[in-house]
DNA sequence: ACATGACTAGACCAATCGGTCTAGTCTTTT
DNA sequence: AAAAGACTAGACCGATTGGTCTAGTCATGT
């Protein structure tokens, strides 16, 4: 009944923490090991090829977590932009909690490191998985499955963008605006 | 008469290039130096504050060439999405020939690093320096001036999160694609 | 001829890096 | 109770890190 996270999970959670806020070689493993309260010997128990597995480890952790958002922003929308305003705003506040510092969770993972092949793979399959999760509300929402793929990556394009203009800016409301900037003003609540 | 770049200008080319490949982390000096063909005296005659300082003249290079393309984009063309579509054709054809795997020039170089404040200070003062560049042209071409501004800002997110699909997916065309993304289909060429 | 400041040159340093390795402690199986 | 494998624990390693420091080389002004 003990619901603390195992070992691996605290490693992957601290070292996904650590990567946004300073990149892959800006994080030193005895910090990830001391933040993660995590010996040595672990890490290379569960992880054998290391930081490199550990990083992947993270990214796919963090896909996960931004699937789950969209998840939970377009379960409900009536259409295609409530759905990315929703997530547009969820987004926004987990920004604010980051300090406004911390790379986009979607990418500031996955490149950099010595092994940039493998790295770079990651980073595609987990962005692939990402829009294809967003699309298939669009298709959801009535659009022609290419249509939808195209709507579903233009947003995590515009998405990416925005995060970064709000981190050099250090202001969320980047991130809010990015409905408006895609789709023009909203045409209701005006008289 | 000699036009061999001086001791200082191939530190900051060497840098840039590095940084865009590796990151600011992954990047060791004695590479640098190397690559540079510089020895360690002389960087910190040029940079006395090191590494940190060399990677802000480095921003500051690239905000500048960066602007010159914007420049040769703009200059002559008959609208604002002639000049967007200028602009990511000449950014896709540099992107190929980077090999398809670095950062984006404009913002690969200003996160990370430890002094994180003075590099984010950095971004934010060569971010603007490059959106106030696009809304100058938006204004001659007609644009309201807060019009312009929000159009240029526009263009750039869409182009940094252009850029960031393209590198994980090797394919220069996303950039390409940004204008129909931004403005939809061509309407002309049709019958 | 000599002094001066700009610049080059690289040996050297403590600190930190990612990674290996041995020892020991649990938990589970028999 | 004994054996076995999963996992924790951290001392230790060579390599590399960014940075300092002293010595020397130029070009220029006087």
């Amino acid at each position: 009944m003990t619901d603390e996270p195992s070992t691996r999970d605290r490693l992957v959670q601290a070292a996904t923490r650590l990567f946004r806020q300073r990149g892959y070689d800006g994080t030193g493993l005895t910090e990830i090991l001391t933040e993660a309260g995590v010996p040595k010997g672990s890490l290379y128990h569960h992880f054998p090829d290391g930081k490199a597995d550990l990083a992947c480890a993270a990214a796919d952790w963090t896909a996960s977590e931004i699937i789950r958002v969209i998840d939970d922003s377009f379960r409900a929308a009536p259409d295609w932009r409530h759905g990315v305003t929703t997530f547009c705003y969820k987004m926004a506040k987990l920004f604010d909690i980051l300090n406004r510092a911390d790379a986009c969770p979607i990418f500031g993972l996955l490149f950099e490191g010595p092994d940039h092949d493998r790295f770079r793979a990651q980073a595609e399959q987990s962005f692939d998985r990402i829009i294809a999760a967003a699309a298939r509300y669009g298709e959801a929402l009535g659009m022609a499955p290419d249509k939808a793929h195209d709507a579903a990556e233009t947003f995590i394009i515009g998405f990416q963008g925005s995060w970064t203009l709000a981190r050099t800016r250090r202001k969320s409301d980047v991130l809010r605006g990015l409905p408006a900037r895609l789709y023009g003003p909203l045409p209701s609540a005006a008289h």
